[in-house]
DNA sequence: CGTATATTTGATCGAGCTCAACCAGCGTGG
DNA sequence: CCACGCTGGTTGAGCTCGATCAAATATACG
């Protein structure tokens, strides 16, 4: 069995998704439209340009946003981390493709339920409307790296940037400072970044060379001197 | 004086503006709380890194969102036309700039008095997350443009885009069909698809020696070839 | 008209892409 | 156990697209 009910007390996501905007007894209500679903790292749940029939909120694992181009070129435009909220209520079809990239653990809900639902619950709407706007800013900002930063400021702004995302999340604190696990391969970083496999992966050795970080394995990342490496993500603003 | 009340039932943008979700009566108490504003060309409402004090509807004119380096390079990543929504509602601070384009014209409030009201009106925080969910999925496509595609694919996209934009605001429809007016200098084009003024240009003056496009002076562009340039864009989707 | 500003055009350079070989880890089966 | 192949990552060599530097031309404006 793929998917089944679950209780909403026992979410770990309960009190940072959307879902905290909602009383026990409203929970109850939406609970009852759900469905917990799971998929394998790699498992594609929504594709680019496909009505938008679910939305969800992801409790466990890292799925990626991405859309393409016909000869394959693709970008990656957006992450999407426990407790985020994925789809497009309120009719169209999604512009990207939704992807799993470790398994992952939703609780997913049909597109009419959700809108139905969120239409009557202004609080819950709320909050959606404020992860929306931070969104937003944070889609926005990424468009300057993709313009504007050279290679060795985009490699370096996302090291920045994913080990803030990802300090919380990675295993025991107790372990090196600065040290976490990427969740993707170098080609996904290649398609966050904008840039060519061939190009993340000189750069990420001429960062171990000049000793600002070090590369335990392929999917971990520390960050040895991060003065270093904040100098050469070259920080905005005027 | 530079601002003043005014009244809503002569909006021009009264039925398309997120005050399409108000009632006559709501709209008034949310008309005493507003003012009208203009801009000149070039003039900056919000800049980069600004608490966020005010938002607004654009009544008239068009406006750019920017982000900036240290070093002066900077990336366009939002354009504004009548009747969108500009600003950062609930808490926060903009993340980029705000700059008219054109002469503008627009009805604003003071972030306070707006969060407060907006909160009472659930219909006006759907129109609003509407329309930022439309938004994110704009941004997002454009960071495809930015992140993977070469020089003559942005320019055909920039342009097969404005046209679709521009086209109703454009002065009398009976014009020449596919001729539009840019609001914007090469530079600017430059900004917004992340390459330099020479290349916008040199991309530019190719696509008028191979007959595609008209250049009647540097703001007007008439597409002459509108198949041959959708072909240059390269449709994206797999 | 003359001066400041925007745009075009030309010539050259180099960051990052492409093509290609190489290498490390790892599960499979002889 | 070790050879094998497979996947994913690294490294090298050369080339290309778009950036940079520089100059010429067009347009706006007093």
């Amino acid at each position: 069995m793929n998917y089944h009910h679950t209780n909403c007390d026992d979410c770990v996501v309960r009190n940072t998704a959307i879902c905290s905007a909602l009383s026990s007894d409203e929970l109850a209500v939406l609970n009852s439209k759900g469905r917990m679903h799971r998929l394998s790292a790699g498992q594609t749940l929504v594709w680019e340009g496909d009505e938008s029939l679910l939305v969800a909120n992801v409790v466990e694992g890292v799925m990626k946003l991405s859309t393409s181009m016909g000869d394959g070129r693709e970008q990656i435009v957006g992450i999407v981390y426990p407790s985020d909220f994925i789809g497009r209520p309120f009719g169209g079809r999604s512009l990207h493709s939704v992807t799993a990239l470790t398994d992952a653990h939703l609780c997913a809900f049909s597109r009419r339920d959700f809108d139905g639902f969120a239409r009557e619950h202004p609080d819950l709407e709320h909050k959606l409307l404020d992860r929306t706007l931070t969104e937003l800013d944070r889609a926005r900002h990424w468009m300057l790296l993709l313009g504007r930063k050279t290679a060795p400021e985009k490699i370096a702004t996302f090291l920045l940037e994913m080990a803030d995302r990802l300090s919380a999340s990675t295993p025991a604190a107790g372990t090196t400072p600065g040290l976490f696990e990427l969740p993707f391969g170098r080609q996904q970083i290649a398609d966050i970044l904008g840039m060519t496999i061939e190009t993340v992966s000189r750069q990420l050795s001429r960062l171990k060379k000049e000793g600002i970080i070090a590369l335990p394995d392929r999917r971990h990342i520390q960050i040895v001197d991060r003065d270093r490496l904040a100098e050469q993500a070259e920080i905005d603003g005027p």
